[in-house]
DNA sequence: ACGAAGTAGTGCGAAATCGTAGCATCGGAG
DNA sequence: CTCCGATGCTACGATTTCGCACTACTTCGT
């Protein structure tokens, strides 16, 4: 009963609002636990879903992460120039491209992640309780968020 | 076993991430869901702060949202120029001020709570658990954030 | 097979984010 | 009281975000 849940939040307190909160608290972190890697909160993320797909579509990443076509957009312009990204040629739309991490890309995401899972295991060791309890509850209402925005 | 916990991503399975990735969908529900209000979700939820705390100073805010200093400084500019803050002069701190919402903003944000109520009834109505644990789950990992981000 | 409608991605411009530098004020040490 | 380091905020500018409008390709209906 203090800190998080002090005087200023009353009325206001519902998952949606929470779950903005602790999404800042967490970019925060991250972007001062990865200083020096090149990584901001951002691209870290980026790079973790590119290396778990292994090749997709801008639009799939877009679906992946929520966000507008054109920000996706920028964010391949930008990684390509940085040579972190490769655009391949997609085989069966020919509007459209795959993109994967290239080499470079793969190590920058791989040096990053010391520096990450250090900051990961701080919260994760301040956390009353197991880690996947929680994370359990962020894909509920991720799912749940999903559903909802599906619902016209 | 399936949609957020698919194929895409693996290793990549952490607090954080899913933070991330639950946050950037509530943001964008919210954005579409508060479309009209005049409001977007970053507003709505600053707002919702204001509101809960009556009066702060910008730091305490910037403190609150883990945002730097000069984004919130930006938002009150905003805010104040909309007419929906107002700045009251600090009494104890004459580098410092206050701000509260103004009533024209008290009210777009109680009319913009309307369609944010409906939104978040969609997702509480699609969690498969009493919203109350996903909130608690929020909290704690909020604190172990904050204490991972107090260890220097 | 053809045209209309839908879908994938991008250029552009307006607005937002936030680091750096700088100013005003505070508060503690001597 | 007088410094001086610490703190609160902001001007500025580089970078990022994203809505709108547009092009290119695909797909569906007939």
């Amino acid at each position: 009963m203090r800190d998080r849940s002090s005087s200023v939040n009353d009325e206001a307190s519902n998952v949606l609002f929470d779950t903005w909160l602790t999404a800042r608290a967490a970019i925060a972190l991250l972007d001062s636990a990865l200083a020096g890697t090149g990584l901001d909160a951002e691209d870290f993320a980026v790079y973790s879903v590119l290396r778990g797909a292994g090749e997709i579509t801008p639009g799939e990443l877009a679906r992946w992460m929520s966000a507008p076509a054109t920000t996706v957009s920028a964010h391949v312009k930008r990684l390509v120039a940085r040579g972190h990204v490769r655009q391949v040629p997609h085989p069966e739309d020919r509007r459209s491209y795959r993109i994967t991490l290239t080499d470079a890309g793969l190590q920058a995401h791989t040096t990053a992640g010391r520096q990450f899972r250090s900051a990961l295991g701080d919260v994760e060791a301040a956390l009353p309780r197991p880690a996947g309890e929680v994370q359990q509850a962020l894909r509920d209402l991720g799912a749940a968020i999903g559903a909802a925005a599906r619902r016209p």
